[in-house]
DNA sequence: CTGAAAGCGCTAACAT
DNA sequence: ATGTTAGCGCTTTCAG
C-alpha cells in the first residue's frame, strides 16, 4: 500500500531515476519532463517515503537537542525553551527536523554516542549544562557535527556558541552613564554563577572605561533569589553614601532589590535607579517597571542552528564563538533622558 | 565505512537473519547463539543503523509534537513546555523519539499531512491551539495515530486529552470549606477563557454541594492580567460585606488581587484569604505566599504519551478523556487548620 | 533453532 | 536529458 516512485515512473512513462531527480530538483531534467512528472505525482498523491530517503541518502535531515528537561525546567529556565524554539525555526527553514531529547550530565554522553553510532541524526546540539569531558572527547574523536549551547567550563576542542555576558555588562554600563548614573552598584550571583560573574566583569570594565570605576563596597554577591537580592540591597543601603543605581544580575535578585529599596522609602528612580538583566514577565511586576538588558535567546538558538547546519556541511569546521543580541528595554526604574 | 549486520554475521559465523533476531530479542534464538552474537557486536562496536531499521520495519519510532512556538512562548506559556517535557520522558521510556515542530493554526494541517503521507513519524501530538476543522478531518480520514493536547472547541472524532478544570474547581471549593471559608468570591478571565470558566463552574458546583452557593455579586470576570486582577478585587472589596476568601483563576490575576487587598490594609489571610490556580514561580512572590491549586502539566504530558503509544498500537482506539492530577499547595495566603 | 533470500523505496553512479 | 542498475542495511517470511 502507498504509491511509490515506481508507480509515478510508470504513470509518467519515464524511469525512477528521472522521477528521483525531479524530486530532488536535479539540474539535468528538462522543464517539460519535470512538469509532467510533477503532474503525475499530484494526481497519484505521491509523497516520497521519508525513511527510504534517509536510508538511501545516508542522511536523516534531523538534528537532536540534548538538554536536561527535569520537572520544572519550563518554569525555572524558560530561556532554554526559547533557545530550542529558535533552533527549531531555523532548522526547519533549512530542511532539518528537531529531535528533542532529555538527558542529564550522567547520560548525555551515552545518548550522544548512541545517536552517532546509529547515525540517527545528522548533528547534535547539547546544552552546556550536560556537557562533560567524556562527551567532549566523544565529539573530538568522532568528528561528529555538534554544537554546545553555552561555553563549556573547561578547555576543549568542541564547537560552542555562547552569549557574551561581558559585552552585555558593558552595554549596561554605557546605558547607565548615558543616564548620568556614575556611582553604580552591582548585586549578583556568586563566583560559580558564570553568567552573573561575566556581567559584572563587563559592567566593571565599562564603568572604568567611562571613568567611573566600580567601588568594591558596592558589589555584593549571593544566591540568585529574591531573598538574597533583598539582603544584598540592604547591605548596599547601609553604606554612608548610597549608590545612584544598582544593577541586578537577574530578575529574581532585582525583585528583592526593589522591595528593599522601597521598604526604606527610597523612590525609584528618583532616589535610586535599578537596572536588571533579562526580561522575564515579572520584570514588569514592580512599580515602576524594571529597565532591563534583554538578551534575545531565540536569536541565540537561531544562530546556533545556522552554525550547526554549516558544521554538518563542513565537518571539519570548528567554531567557538560569542554572539549576543542584546538591547536595553527602558522602563520606569531608571531615569529618562 | 561503518560495521554492518553482515560483518557481525560473518564474525559470529552465523547469518544476518540470526543477528537481526538477536538484535530484536526474537524468542527463537538459543541463549548461547545470542550471547555469541552479542559478544561479537560488542567487539566490533556494532550499532544497527537507525534509518535502515526504520526503512525495513516501516516504522520510525518517532512521534511529532505540533505546537505554536512563536517568540515568547517559553515565557508566556511555560505549561506547554512542561507538557512537552513530560511527553518526551514517557515516549523515550517507550522507545519513541520526540520530534518538535512549530506550526500555527494555518499551517499545522499541512505539516501533519506531510508527515502522514511521507510516513516520517508514527504518531502526532497536536496542541489544541493549532487544531482546526481541516486537521480534524485529516485525522478522521487518514486514521493516523494522533492525540490532541486539550479538548478541541468543536465537536469532532479526534482523540484528545484535557485537564478537567471543573474538577479542579471543586478541589478548590473543598479546600476552602475545609478551612472554614464559606463566603467565597471568584475573579477570573472572561467567557472565552475556557479554563477560567470551567474552574468557576467547578468552584460553583463545589460550594453549592457543600451548602455555600457562590453569590453572583462575588464573581467578576475580566482580562487575565495583574491590572484586571487588581480592578476586579477593588470591586469585590467595595461590597458591603467582604468575602472571606477570593479565588483567582490564575497567577497573574492573583498578583493584582493581593495588591488590591493589601493596599486597603486588609491582612491576608486573617481578614481575607486568597487561593489561586497554577503554581508559577511568582505565586511565591507575594507576602504571604499564595496557596494554589497546582495542576501537574508534566504528568499531563506523560499521560498523553501513554495514550498516544497505545493508539499507535491500536489505531482504531478512540480516546477522549479528561485527566487531572492536581493538588493543593498550602502556603500562607489561606488560614491553616 | 537457524539460514537463504526477497524485499522495503529511494539515490546516485554510470551508461546511453 | 534520460534510463539502467547496483546498492543502502535491515527485517521477515519461509524452508530446512
Amino acid at each position: 500500500m502507498g504509491v511509490t516512485i515506481k508507480d509515478v515512473a510508470k504513470a509518467a512513462k519515464t524511469s525512477v531515476s528521472t522521477v528521483s531527480k525531479v524530486i530532488n530538483g536535479h539540474y539535468s531534467i528538462s522543464e517539460e519532463t519535470a512538469e509532467r512528472v510533477r503532474k503525475v505525482m499530484r494526481e497519484l498523491n505521491y509523497y516520497p517515503s521519508a525513511s527510504a530517503q534517509s536510508f538511501a541518502r545516508g542522511a536523516t535531515k534531523t538534528v537532536a537537542v540534548l538538554a536536561d528537561l527535569r520537572p520544572g525546567t519550563a518554569f525555572q529556565n524558560p530561556h532554554m525553551f526559547e533557545i530550542i524554539s529558535g533552533l527549531e525555526e531555523t532548522l526547519r527553514g533549512r530542511g532539518y527536523r528537531l529531535l528533542l531529547q532529555s538527558a542529564d550530565a550522567a547520560d548525555a554522553c551515552g545518548a550522544a554516542e548512541d545517536m552517532i553510532q546509529r547515525r540517527s541524526v545528522d548533528g547534535i546540539a547539547v546544552h552546556v549544562s550536560v556537557m562533560t569531558h567524556p562527551l567532549s572527547a566523544l565529539f573530538a574523536r568522532s568528528r561528529f557535527p555538534h554544537i554546545v549551547l553555552g561555553m563549556p567550563d573547561f578547555e576543549s576542542q568542541v564547537c560552542w556558541i555562547d552569549n557574551n555576558n561581558v559585552y552585555s555588562g558593558t552595554v549596561a554600563a554605557s546605558f547607565l552613564v548615558s543616564r548620568n548614573y556614575t556611582r553604580v552598584a552591582f548585586i549578583g550571583g556568586k563566583y560559580y554563577d558564570l553568567g552573573s560573574a561575566r556581567r559584572l566583569d563587563g559592567l566593571r570594565e565599562g564603568m572604568k572605561t567611562h571613568g567611573y570605576p566600580l567601588d568594591d563596597r558596592y558589589v555584593w554577591l549571593g544566591e540568585s533569589t529574591r531573598e538574597d537580592g533583598y539582603r544584598m540591597t540592604c547591605r548596599l543601603l547601609d553604606q554612608k553614601t548610597l549608590p545612584e543605581a544598582v544593577v541586578c544580575a537577574n530578575n529574581y535578585i532585582a525583585l528583592g532589590c526593589v522591595a528593599a529599596i522601597q521598604e526604606r522609602g527610597l523612590a525609584i528612580p528618583d532616589k535610586i535607579g535599578v537596572l536588571a538583566f533579562d526580561d522575564y514577565p515579572f520584570s514588569q511586576f514592580t512599580e515602576p517597571k524594571l529597565t532591563v538588558v534583554d538578551i534575545d535567546m531565540r536569536d541565540f538558538g537561531k544562530r546556533a542552528a545556522r552554525y550547526l547546519t554549516e558544521i554538518i556541511h563542513h565537518p571539519t569546521l570548528q567554531i567557538q564563538t560569542f554572539v549576543t543580541l542584546s538591547k536595553i528595554i527602558e522602563r520606569g526604574s531608571t531615569l529618562k533622558k
